[in-house]
DNA sequence: TCCGTAATGGTATTGCATTATCATTATGGA
DNA sequence: TCCATAATGATAATGCAATACCATTACGGA
């Protein structure tokens, strides 16, 4: 992570263009459009590199894998659409949550997912465009995930 | 999933028990108290099986593999210690949160997640017990998780 | 109690996201 | 421009949660 390349370019300018999450697949895809021979290997390595440089931070979603984003953001949460499975950024927070836990628990930090139809997808733009749009990201519901 | 086997006994009242979501590994330490010689594999089995018939219910927390606990609670929420990586039910929610969506947003749903150290591991007890505690549950920050 | 067969237990296998390997390419200081 | 070597790209290998297998066990209706 030293020199500047093509690939390093294509993939940090991906993510900042984004302005959403994206899954290491999605990175790839908007990266290739600057980069046609980027490979998946590479994109893994340069998002690891990024955040461990403070650059990007990795935001996980209940059930979902990791994407990345910009790092920097202040504290925020997300938005996850239930039909094109995208996930935004929602800058807003319902303020201090810890009335909410049980006698005897600290809270330190709080995550918070919305879920719904994103702008696009929203039902009163059902329109065919709405169902031809390309789903990404992924889903499983009780599934698996994680590891190190 | 049609016979009252002692296993499938032994899993569900461990969850019972429990009176918190359960990863598939602490539902076998938990059931093994009663039966000696299962197996983990028939701990999937019977968690998906319960699922299925609408008894158990999937609990996913950002880059956690899921946990299960006994269906039919209302809409709640969760609390992950971090410290001992338990996770416990939090019966309180802040609300409606459409507000807090982007415009032209539709929120459906929403997941909240809080942060911090359970009665057991508070600060205020960090006493030899708390070190001394064992550990449950995994955590990966920025990893894997599911799969399916 | 008998017995057909659902369920179990141990383990091999699968599915997948992420990482390692290694020959090849190309950045960037000399 | 040269060149040491960091980075890339293709693909094999990992790590792991979850499943499939299959011989054996034991519910539960007859």
């Amino acid at each position: 992570m030293e020199r500047n390349t093509r690939q390093r370019s294509a993939i940090r300018e991906a993510i900042a263009q984004a302005d959403r999450p994206l899954l290491p697949q999605e990175v790839l895809d908007a990266a290739q459009q600057a980069v046609p021979g980027l490979g998946l290997a590479t994109v893994y390595r340069n998002l690891k590199g990024l955040v461990e440089e403070g650059e990007l931070q990795a935001v996980n979603l209940p059930g979902e894998n990791a994407r990345f984003e910009l790092a920097g953001h202040q504290h925020h949460h997300h938005f996850q659409c239930r039909q094109c499975q995208r996930v935004f950024d929602v800058h807003a927070c319902p303020g201090d949550l810890s009335r909410l836990a049980p006698q005897g628990f600290t809270v330190e930090d709080h995550d918070l997912t919305l879920y719904g139809r994103c702008k696009e997808c929203a039902p009163a733009a059902k329109r065919a465009r709405a169902a031809s749009r390309v789903a990404q990201g992924s889903a499983s519901a009780a599934g698996h995930r994680h590891r190190g």
